[in-house]
DNA sequence: AGCACGCCGACT
DNA sequence: GTCGGCGTGCTC
């Protein structure tokens, strides 16, 4: 038996911290409650060992061993570790990120009395009063306070706050001068949701607790009419307190006579496999005019017994395109050799592949497919998808192959609800897991096949510490458990592209669309051109209106990507040339008119607004210049509700839907808009990038993009990249029916290799063409990148600190780390932030990892504190 | 990060 | 003399 245990804490440390276990028995990645600076934290055991630590350190114990066994594989610890070096992430906060079951702990305080508090209680009470710059109610709260705590038992701040009224402020005040003595708890509780189910008699499940005595309460008082089995055999949580199993159940099996109600109740059980959700069964009850107590006479006679289960897992809005995958779908050639090549990898351990697949080339069958032969061999298959909640169709496709068998893990889950699908996925109920980048973590058991479907989409991203991209952790998960993993876009990032020409990765073509359908023919709207002709600057250009027209009367849909949300994205003073800028950030507010928060069929209607992209800001819409006080202002830049207004002046015919932020909140919101572009009830639809996620609307004939060249201009080594997705997922809209599809590009650069990359649907030639940019200036994927980004309230200390980076960083240099800046971050100020940063480029990703970790050393010991500088390596974008 | 501790200025 | 604000440094 071990007499220490090293804990990984979610603190941004990079260090564990040892703690004594006096006798009690830990595994590497289990979970443990431990004291920590005055607080309580749950960490994980990252070893257990003899070695005390050296002197002058005050080894504290383990306050309780929440999980007896590991919760986390040593797979998953060592795809943690991974990620922590890889990333130069803190390995505490990793790993707290890999499992979703912070609900199952909440963080307490209790206050008790102190000597102090005595003594000022004792001096109340022969009259004398304090001194106090407390207002009255104040001075009278705490009184009561104190005479509720007089006991001197230390009691949760809920209970002193509902008995006393005293605010969490006024109780640390308290504390602070010494009359409480506060103390930080943690409280561990099961996060499944549990729901009662009725039980036909000899039908129990061990997994079950058996609670019979919830329908009659006289029942609890009184004599029990069968056994009560406390029986858990799941054991991720151990609650600590008594959950012994009692004695089996032997139920009374005395048969007595039932009448005709009770019969029926039986029969309605039995008919439905005699197990039945409580909640369903009274409603099945009374709908057949069955009273309830004659389910309760069964329960009283031991023939039903109601049980206690984790809540069956639920899939809302599903139903909409819930058919449309035949189980047995008829794979074309292409595709059925891309599955083949699968399956061969299949028996090759550690194997990546790119499945390089055009939009509508049907990836989606390839991987139902790969994924039920997986199946079928016994292993279990995880699929990351970019964002289930803006592609419902995929969600709804994965249930109707796999029923049960998925587990959807998605942003919009409640910490209860990720934590049972966590649960549910280790237990192995679902073998099937589809999900946003952290599901990339599931705790699968026998995972045999991990798929990511649109791997080059910017959402496998996490902007926040740990700063780790899903699609890579996904290549070191398969890599570390020696299986196989597929990518599949149509527009492959150029880190994928270029190992699949490097032999790193295999690389699968599919390079036709199903159903021999064509490509939609692309065409480029020379829109300097149209200013020439027309003299104006017009949202739309005469021939994209045209098209429009002719397509809408032909009965088909039009779909115009007009990629920024708002109505004017500019508000500037004509006088002084002034832009309106958020108070938060150094960026320009958007203006939009009506805030209609649900334009596609809704009530609400905002006022008019500036609202910042960036922080959220809002305020209302000036009528002079701030600054010059001038009443010229001047709205520019046109959003996509500018965008909407206009088709609707121009088209007023046209049913017209929007599809952005503003109008899509929730899954919900998606389902509704994408069913009635299905049924043909919106026939143009205008939208943010949104629109261009893989949505499969067979009426759709004409694609026009409006102002996605703007893109081209920002500073940032992937803007091209990110332009030609765009133009490429869009067009990728266009003639999925019967009908041929056309796309039509406004654009002021034409010639720009994006655009006629673009134009002939040639992505490889766009990759050799960006490929031989990035090996010029040294860009991923051919150079290592990190973007450090020095981040203060205070000016002076972000310039302060990035001049001390950008001085430690210098010997960097000779050891072939170019190091750019500090300079001013493109997007200089956020959330009341100066922004500072340096990119770090290296050809070595060795050398990159090792300087980075030498400047983070070196931060620590120079006191700066890690918060204010954030490492992103591998950042997506420099702003 | 979050928290305790300690120094200081403000106010009774 | 007392209170509470905030900067500093530590957490097994």
């Amino acid at each position: 038996m071990s007499q220490f245990c090293d804990v990984a804490l979610p603190v941004p440390m990079d260090q564990s911290f040892t703690y004594a276990l006096r006798g009690a028995e830990v595994e590497v990645g289990a979970r443990v409650l431990v004291p920590f600076g005055g607080q309580k934290l749950m960490g994980v055991v990252v070893a257990v060992h003899e070695n005390a630590p050296g002197e002058g350190i005050d080894v504290k114990p383990v306050e309780r061993v929440m999980d007896e066994e590991a919760l986390l594989s040593d797979e998953l610890m060592d795809l943690g570790r991974w990620v922590a070096g890889y990333y130069c992430a803190p390995l505490g906060e990793v790993l707290r990120g890999m499992m979703p079951l912070m609900a199952e702990v909440r963080r307490q305080f209790t206050y008790r009395i102190g000597e102090q508090g005595r003594k000022v209680l004792y001096e109340a009470a022969r009259g004398s009063s304090r001194r106090s710059r407390l207002s009255v109610e104040e001075q009278n709260q705490e009184y009561a306070v104190l005479n509720y705590l007089e006991a001197g038992d230390a009691v949760k701040l809920a209970t002193v706050r509902s008995a006393t009224g005293a605010r969490k402020a006024l109780l640390d005040a308290m504390a602070r001068k010494k009359w409480l003595v506060r103390e930080a708890v943690a409280e561990v509780r099961d996060a499944r949701r549990l729901e009662k189910i009725a039980v036909l008699v000899g039908d129990t499940s061990a997994e079950s607790r058996v609670v019979g005595d919830e329908l009659d309460p006289e029942l609890a008082a009184g004599e029990r009419a069968h056994p009560v089995i406390q029986q858990d055999s799941v054991s991720e949580i151990q609650d600590g307190e008594s959950q012994r199993p009692a004695a089996g159940a032997s139920a009374s099996r005395r048969l007595p006579k039932l009448n005709e109600n009770q019969l029926a109740v039986m029969a309605e059980l039995a008919g439905a496999g005699g197990r039945v959700v409580l909640r369903d069964l009274r409603e099945r009850l009374v709908r057949n005019g069955i009273s309830e107590s004659s389910l309760q006479s069964l329960v009283k006679r031991g023939l039903v017994v109601i049980e206690e289960q984790a809540e069956a897992f639920h899939l809302s809005g599903l139903g909409a395109f819930g058919k449309k995958f035949a189980h047995e779908h008829s794979l074309n050639e292409a595709q059925t050799e891309a599955l083949a090549s699968i399956m061969a990898a299949m028996a090759k351990g550690f194997h990546p592949m790119l499945l390089y697949g055009v939009t509508g080339s049907g990836k989606t069958a390839v991987y139902v497919a790969a994924m039920q032969r997986a199946l079928a061999m016994g292993k279990s298959v995880l699929l990351l998808v970019p964002e289930i909640g803006l592609t419902p169709a995929m969600a709804s496709t994965m249930v109707a192959a796999f029923g049960s068998e998925v587990a959807l893990l998605h942003s919009q889950l409640t910490p209860d609800e990720r934590a049972e699908q966590w649960h549910r996925i280790r237990r192995g109920e679902a073998r099937v897991v589809v999900g946003t980048r952290s599901a990339v973590y599931a705790p699968m058991p026998e995972l045999g096949l991990i798929l990511v479907d649109e791997e080059h989409d910017s959402s496998y991203k996490q902007e926040e510490t740990p700063r780790y991209h899903g699609r890579d952790v996904a290549v070191m998960r398969a890599k570390l458990r020696g299986i196989p993993v597929v990518l599949g876009s149509a527009t492959p990032s150029l880190e994928s592209w270029n190992n699949a020409e490097r032999g790193r990765y295999e690389r699968v073509e599919m390079r036709q669309r199903v159903g021999g359908r064509p490509l939609p023919t692309v065409e480029m709207i020379d829109m300097r051109e149209e200013f020439r002709e027309t003299g104006k600057e017009q949202m739309f250009s005469q021939k994209l209106i045209a098209e429009t027209q002719k397509t809408l009367d032909r009965g088909e849909q039009v779909i115009i990507l007009l990629n920024r949300r708002g109505y004017s994205f500019v508000v500037m003073c004509r006088k002084c040339g002034e832009k309106i800028e958020c108070e938060n950030c150094a960026i320009s507010m958007t203006y939009h008119k009506h805030g209609d928060e649900d334009s596609n069929g809704g009530e609400a209607r905002v006022g008019e607004r500036l609202e910042c992209h960036y922080c959220g800001f809002k305020r209302g819409v000036p009528s002079h210049c701030p600054k010059c006080e001038s009443d010229h202002l001047y709205y520019m830049g046109a959003g996509s509700q500018q965008g909407e207004e206009k088709l609707q002046e121009l088209f007023p015919g046209a049913r017209i839907g929007r599809m952005d932020r503003d109008t899509v909140r929730t899954r919900g919101d998606m389902e509704r808009l994408l069913s009635r572009l299905h049924s043909g009830e919106i026939n143009l639809l205008v939208g943010t990038q949104m629109i261009a996620k893989g949505h499969d609307i067979h009426g759709v004939t004409l694609v026009g993009v409006v102002g996605a060249d703007f893109a081209l201009g920002l500073p940032d080594f992937r803007a091209a990249e990110r332009v030609f997705q765009l133009l490429a997922q869009v067009s990728g809209r266009a003639g999925r029916g019967e009908l041929k599809g056309r796309v039509l590009v406004q654009t002021y650069q034409p010639d720009h290799y994006v655009n006629e990359f673009a134009r002939e649907h040639d992505y490889t030639g766009f990759a050799a063409r960006e490929m031989y940019f990035r090996r010029q200036m040294k860009y991923p994927p051919l150079a290592a990148l990190a973007n450090v980004v020095i981040q203060s309230e205070q000016l002076e200390e972000a310039l302060d600190i990035a001049a001390r980076l950008g001085k430690f960083l210098l010997p960097a240099k000779q050891e072939g780390v170019r190091v750019l800046g500090p300079a001013a971050a493109p997007l200089s100020r956020v959330k009341r932030i100066y922004r500072f940063h340096l990119v770090l480029k290296s050809e070595r990703r060795d050398t990159l990892q090792r300087v980075l970790k030498q400047m983070l050393a070196w931060m620590d010991r120079e006191g700066i504190a890690r918060r204010s500088v954030v490492v992103d390596v591998d950042a997506l974008h420099l702003m």
